[in-house]
DNA sequence: CATCGGTGGTGCGAAAACGATCCAGCCGGA
DNA sequence: TCCGGCTGGATCGTTTTCGCACCACCGATG
């Protein structure tokens, strides 16, 4: 009987397409992946995996193993999952993701305030980039600004929150010193992946140097506060930003929707129940901030 | 992370009812079984088995968990069952099953010669009492007899062998001793399980004791031999007994036809196609004996 | 052409898992 | 009532597994 542990070493690598980036997504050494995958292979008595210098690639028996291999982890998952949901104490783990931007900018203190009232629940903030998976159980609520309604995932539990505008925004040092007709070129500051939006205009001031990319919005809030020049930002943050203004000139436009949301059977539970239930009354009071309202 | 070769001791306690039990059908020390499955609790933060003096039982949690872990292992053994139907070389483990009294009584000639016609193939042959599933592999081809077609599983492919007829048989000696008016009591000697067929009729002897009751056919016979009675057998047994004879004035039954089942994936595989056909061709040759036709 | 980041592979000492064994409790039959 | 067979549980020495530190190799890059 094989191991049936190996097998999930063995969805690993399919994955990352290496032996080392499993070992780095399953939290060990990767000299264990490769003893374990090559133990499965033993006794399947099946080569998996080609062995190319540039890493492990399916073989066509692989694949044919990668398929049910992801039909355990399927079943895994659920179960996880199904005994989560029967888990009504207050104490234990809750994952939430959400937006870096959303973190640090808003949201922060009252998940502060959350776990404080809370102090037996073990929380675990994901901010990271890459949306954490719902579905496969790596995060328990995720709040996400959505854009089209359409796009939420139907498996998921949906409660639907404020909306978000954002506007054109730049340093008040900077503005001042247009006004006074400083030659110092005024550039567009856009995140690389993003581009300007359609709906941005340059209002009262008028760009004369070339786009400034920066990668992430942590370098865009940094690069306008230096006043490098305008550029885009949720309301929630340029207007809280006491050295930044909007562009005179410039409207404000939608950014998407805020939605709470949960998976089936971990909705049930109670640690979740509490928290969607406070930050979404806290979303609730934003609203007008959320909105670019607070400053009219 | 959950580990996954612990769900499947799950499964084994879930099912042998003990600790005990699960670690003799997995080949492993109890304390082993213990200790993965305190950890597999632990982890999901859940109690599936009640621990009774009686037993490990399962809670309300361990229930729903066990029809996920029952889905991991179907996925695992389809797993193997297509990894194994890969495998077109002739070395090799093939694992047959059939009942006892085949296997004693027919076909251990044909199967050893099977073995010395291909030694690089290593032989498994399951003949315990219970049948062996093949869906769940644990044996690649299954010799049965078969009284109704519609009871055989649809997910297996049968290939149809003769047919197997029954009579009623008693001891050369206890026949002329009968003859001879011995004033010994005369007994049926039936399976426990089974009881007295009702095709079967006493014929030219008299039934004049009570039932004698055994609870396999290897005692069956050995009963019969020492003259204690009269008793149904497959023609084949009876008839290539040199100590038994049928009863005069009764009727050869149809006890039902013998298949050779092999399961989807695994009948593509070099070594069970080499088995199947070796077997069909000695099982058609044996045609009028198992009929019961050797003697007319 | 040296360097750096990536790959898989390999020995060795530490840590974890394992098997053997013993114990206590329960239960049914002699 | 005692005994044997069953249950789970705890302990202890041994085996296996793991993580770490290396190595060789490859390709891109300065």
């Amino acid at each position: 009987m094989i191991d049936w542990d190996d097998v999930r070493y063995f969805l690993a690598i399919a994955r990352g397409g290496s032996v080392r980036s499993a070992a780095g997504h399953l939290g060990v050494n990767h000299s264990t992946v490769l003893r374990r995958v090559a133990r499965l292979e033993e006794r399947l008595g099946v080569q998996m995996f080609e062995k190319l210098p540039s890493g492990y690639r399916l073989t066509a028996a692989g694949e044919e193993v990668l398929e049910l291999a992801a039909q355990m982890e399927t079943s895994s998952l659920q179960l996880e999952t199904r005994v989560f949901g029967r888990d009504q104490s207050v104490r234990g783990l809750l994952r939430v993701t959400l937006t870096p931007i959303l973190a640090s900018h808003l949201l922060m203190p009252d998940l502060a305030d959350f776990a404080r009232l809370h102090p037996e629940i073990e929380m675990e903030i994901l901010s990271s980039g890459e949306l954490a998976n719902l579905t496969n159980r790596e995060a328990d609520v995720a709040l996400r600004v959505v854009y089209d309604r359409k796009t939420l995932p139907l498996n998921l539990h949906g409660l639907k929150g404020p909306e978000l505008f954002g506007g054109v925004y730049i340093s008040r040092d900077r503005l001042a010193a247009w006004r006074a007709g400083t030659p110092d070129p005024l550039r567009w500051i856009v995140i690389s992946m993003h581009g300007i939006p359609d709906w941005a205009n340059e209002g009262e001031v008028r760009i004369t140097g070339v786009p400034f990319r920066v990668t992430d919005a942590a370098a865009e809030i940094a690069a306008v506060r230096q006043g490098l020049g305008i550029t885009t930002l949720p309301c929630f943050v340029g207007d809280a930003d006491p050295l930044l203004v909007r562009v005179p000139g410039t409207d404000l436009h939608m950014y998407g929707t805020l939605w709470t949301l949960t998976q089936g059977e971990t909705r049930k539970t109670k640690r979740v129940r509490l928290f969607t239930e406070f930050v979404s009354r806290r979303l609730a009071a934003y609203a007008p901030l959320l909105a670019g309202l607070s400053r009219d």
